[in-house]
DNA sequence: CCGGAAAGTGTCAGTGACTGTCAATCATTG
DNA sequence: CAATGATTGACAGTCACTGACACTTTCCGG
């Protein structure tokens, strides 16, 4: 139970991936409120039904890698020691974000998404969103994991912001990033420990 | 040219205020997303048409007053003396909200909106979308302030993160104050004063 | 007081995202 | 082959939002 089912999945994803590479392209090319989910449909071949069928919203076209993103976030911050510090932590489990945008093919089309999101506003907010939820995540595995290492509940408003500090900083070497691609991920090591919170 | 039409100006004020408080309490009721513009317009005694013509969108009904409180902030963060460290400028921009949830009337018309938007992620998405602009504006006056004092230009990455750091901990504050509105100023200092950065 | 501009409003029609429903089809399994 | 469950398309409907146009009210100089 529970992740079963994976010869069905596999080719939902297929399908989906076959969807998301044909909006996008369309996207590009006129815009992201300028294409609706007809043109979309039509040009995957199949009918607007079955594309909400694959996909909840015209949004989550977009922002479905970043869900995949998020995940690898979770795992890779799961997977540090207990002893490290949140901030250190958080820094590391940042490292898929700065793979991705080594790899030129992968930052070619991070970088079209980005500038489809940044184009239109409810889109973007929509994106922050997203981010949000998972700042929530991480927040509760670092409550869990200080709860496990010293007995008492720490300060969660404190470790919240520690969170949303972390990932302040990570947005802002990201909007550096559309301009200067390269170096990105010294840019962030800077940021951060310009930023590293005395506590924590 | 500019600021004119005052008189004007105040009726329109008038109607917009009439149609948010009508709305709100149906959103109380009901729910947001539960809530069409044509129940609005019609408890208001308007056709639809016109709701759009006070609001740009049912968004922005309930998004309306963090407008005018990021107005506040604006004004406060240009009022600090040049001299003052980022970090302290920033909290003192955040007195307003502080006032505002220091007064006990206030602070449950604000409760009672916060809970309509983390009721609809569609709404808080749009809430989060109005905060980054606000981040914004207070990253390029604290960039020009900066320019001011010394003449050339600081490292803006970090700048944006500082920002976005110190709304973090406004956030954390804030989700905090939720549950024990009380002593929200002391969880305030306590929270930004753990996340001090080591520059800026 | 009057005539006309300006501003506000209602009505109607239309677009586009999204949802529920139902019947048809397709694949799987016994 | 037959039963079954998943996938799909077609259709109708809701709701946010927009443009166009006609109507009324308000305002203001003559």
């Amino acid at each position: 139970m529970g992740a079963g089912g994976s010869l069905r999945e596999v080719s939902r994803r297929a399908v989906q991936s076959r969807i998301a590479r044909t909006a996008e392209s369309l996207f590009v090319a006129k815009g992201f409120e300028e294409t609706t989910v007809d043109e979309i449909a039509a040009a995957v071949g199949m009918s607007q039904r079955s594309f909400f069928r694959y996909f909840a919203s015209k949004d989550e076209v977009v922002l479905d890698s970043l869900e995949r993103l998020g995940l690898d976030l979770v795992t890779r911050l799961e997977a540090r020691p207990l002893e490290e510090s949140e901030w250190d932590s958080l820094r590391h489990a940042f490292e898929p974000v700065v793979e991705r945008l080594a790899d030129p093919e992968m930052r070619e089309h991070d970088a079209a998404l980005q500038k489809i999101v940044d184009a239109s506003p409810r889109l973007f907010a929509a994106y922050l969103g997203r981010l949000d939820g998972l700042q929530r995540e991480l927040s509760e595995l670092l409550l869990a994991r200080a709860v496990r290492r010293c007995g008492g509940a720490p300060d969660t408003v404190v470790l919240r912001a520690v969170v949303g500090g972390a990932f302040a900083c990570l947005h802002a070497a990201m909007v550096h990033a559309v301009a200067r691609p390269d170096d990105f991920g010294h840019c962030l090591d800077r940021t951060m420990e310009a930023m590293r919170p005395a506590a924590a």
